[in-house]
DNA sequence: CGTAAAGCCGAAACCGGTTTCGGACGCGAT
DNA sequence: ATCGCGTCCGAAACCGGTTTCGGCTTTACG
């Protein structure tokens, strides 16, 4: 351990003594400006100077100080990321995988992430300028866009970069924008065909507050399922404004209390979907048969419950290192209209649809 | 919205004219030296030359730009934390209550929280250094401590300053550390209590990883409620090593079908006393009456199960609060023995904790 | 009234890099 | 041999602050 360490054990002796641009200056017997701009590759240096450079720089182990840099320079190689603490969901336990995404991603380019959060929507664009005000980050990601995103706006105005989890503006997007984006929309159509396969015609969906994005696009797919399916949509199986299990149990309850209920529900989102576990046992029917289910998102416990939720399941970490991605090509300066990415979700197929039983009059 | 960003759009049309040191000074008449110094406190600038300076800085919105600070300081003013992505449990739904927490004390006193992320246990060392290295933290919070923690070994050889979210050192307690702890102990010890006053006397234990402190101390808290009880302490009842819903389910099958089986079990963790539930409707036993449970750390999921899990509750933002403000104030110089918290976690009753039935044997 | 000790501020170096500018040198063409 | 041009590197300014040092005023005191 001792021989092995043997390098490092002069850093302890002599501690913290890193080393400088000056220190492989005078060890290459060059000037600072000179390796300097032999490490940033700049086109007066001679190649195999630069080489000499590069390799001595590898050898002595040396590393700008990003801040160092950043006085000059402006570009603190940094990620911003604003959590909203009064979000309904909470971002559940995606979170973590989103942050490891992101993360993993900037630690390869040698960025790395800084995070703040804010507690309200008006203290949220205090938040972002005060990150931008000290310079902490050279760009944001955002996610949970909504149709109008105030900090979308906030930050174009201020010529700041940054990227989108979710697309913004419905029905009409902006093509100035960079993004990343999970196909809710196809999922749901997707879920639709699934169920009309199995047999159901009277197929009910259940979404969340239509101020987000997201929640538009997926009602769209539900609707769009259905046209494909030559099957009329009916507004009284369509439910809007669900954001939680309670909610979405609510939901289910007014749906089976229609004259002519579904056989299926298509839920935009898991959470509330398990809503619908709980009103089927309070009513005593089976899910996958008396009643199917299709949703979306894929988190665990949508595994855990009997039988587990057939779901299109979103892979947050992706999502992480593709938006970090995104965004540090942006701020290397990738024109930003190449930069967005649509990707689809993955049907996680559980026990909660099947073939509809007809329990009361048949079609 | 025009007229009320009137000072905001003087901004816009003199796009990003910060005002530097320089710029108060000259508008104060003052070199900037002497600027920088009343700003920090020295001591040879007269009192209302401070004054001065201060509402100079207020009027003009002067903000001192962290890096170039941290050039000559060595500071950045931001804390550091690395989440394990290998971690069993993915730290829950309880992440962005602690970010929050973190985030929302650390703003306050003006520093900013970055985020890394590690996928192996011998990349976080990796991970800790390269954040040390690039100098984009001054200190660490170290969630998940462990008996032995190799992290903050590593950085206590490094002198850098950091906080534990738990204890170290399970017996032997490290007096040179600064930590934050929920006292799991005294939690286990009040649950056996609760659950001898109901009248249960075979109370059985399930735990996660031994190596884990908290494990350790749960299991602890466990042994002095029977010894307060004068239970006696039956190895078979006390089961280690679980940290899944599904393991916790099999340790309950286990526990269950002893000869002479528990009435009651104390959980170390909610995720864990979940899987009793799928056991409990397996065999047709009701949570509460015949079989009781108690366990620790309030998920969510325990609430909206039937019927709701009597859990000891951690307050995580809390948490993240506190320890937060204990690393920025050991950053500022505070003596590092005096910066420990033990906080007591909150009993939350829900039903699955009741009078016990004695269906085989009285005693 | 003289002098030493505070009190208070300015000048300049410094932190670790980046960037601009200009000059030395080598080379081919005239 | 001279000129011109391109290549390549050094010198120095610069970024936005902090910190050291020294000197000029006051004040306290003998």
């Amino acid at each position: 351990m001792e021989e092995i360490r043997d390098t490092n054990s002069q850093d302890q002796t002599a501690p913290a003594r890193r080393v400088r641009i000056s220190d492989l200056a005078t060890a290459l017997g060059l000037t600072k400006s000179t390796v300097s701009r032999a490490l940033n590759d700049y086109a007066d240096i001679a190649p195999d100077t630069r080489e000499r450079v590069r390799t001595m720089a590898a050898q002595m182990g040396y590393a700008p100080m990003p801040y160092a840099q950043a006085v000059r320079t402006g570009r603190v190689r940094a990620l911003g990321l604003v959590l909203e603490l009064d979000a309904p969901d909470r971002y559940g336990p995606f979170l973590a995988d989103f942050l490891g995404g992101i993360t993993q991603e900037a630690s390869l380019e040698g960025w790395t992430l800084t995070i703040a959060s804010s507690t309200s929507r008006a203290d949220m664009e205090a938040t972002l300028a005060r990150l931008l005000q000290e310079h902490k980050v050279d760009g944001f990601i955002l996610p949970r866009t909504r149709i109008h995103d105030p900090r979308a706006l906030f930050l174009r105005a201020k010529g700041v970069p940054f990227v989108l989890y979710g697309r913004v503006g419905y029905g009409q997007p902006d093509p100035g924008l960079s993004w990343y984006d999970v196909d809710g929309r196809g999922a749901m159509r997707d879920g639709v065909a699934r169920l009309v396969a199995l047999g159901h015609k009277r197929i009910a969906f259940v979404g969340p507050c239509e101020a987000y994005n997201f929640a538009m696009l997926r009602r769209d797919g539900y609707r769009d399922g259905l046209a494909l399916a030559q099957i009329a949509h009916d507004p009284a199986l369509e439910i809007m404004g669900v954001s939680d299990r309670a909610e979405g149990a609510a939901a289910a309850r007014a749906l089976l209390d229609l004259p002519d209920p579904p056989t299926a529900i298509v839920y935009a989102t898991d959470a509330t979907a398990l809503g619908a576990y709980d009103v089927a046992r309070e009513r005593g029917l089976t899910i996958g048969r008396d009643l199917s289910l299709i949703a979306y998102d894929g988190i665990p416990e949508g595994r855990m419950i009997e039988p587990p939720l057939t779901t299109f399941a979103v892979d947050s970490r992706h999502a992480g290192e593709r938006l970090a991605a995104l965004l540090i090509a942006q701020l290397r300066g990738a024109p930003v209209a190449d930069l967005t990415e649509l990707v689809s979700a993955q049907l996680q197929p559980g026990g909660s649809d099947g073939p509809p039983v007809f329990t009361k009059r048949e079609t």
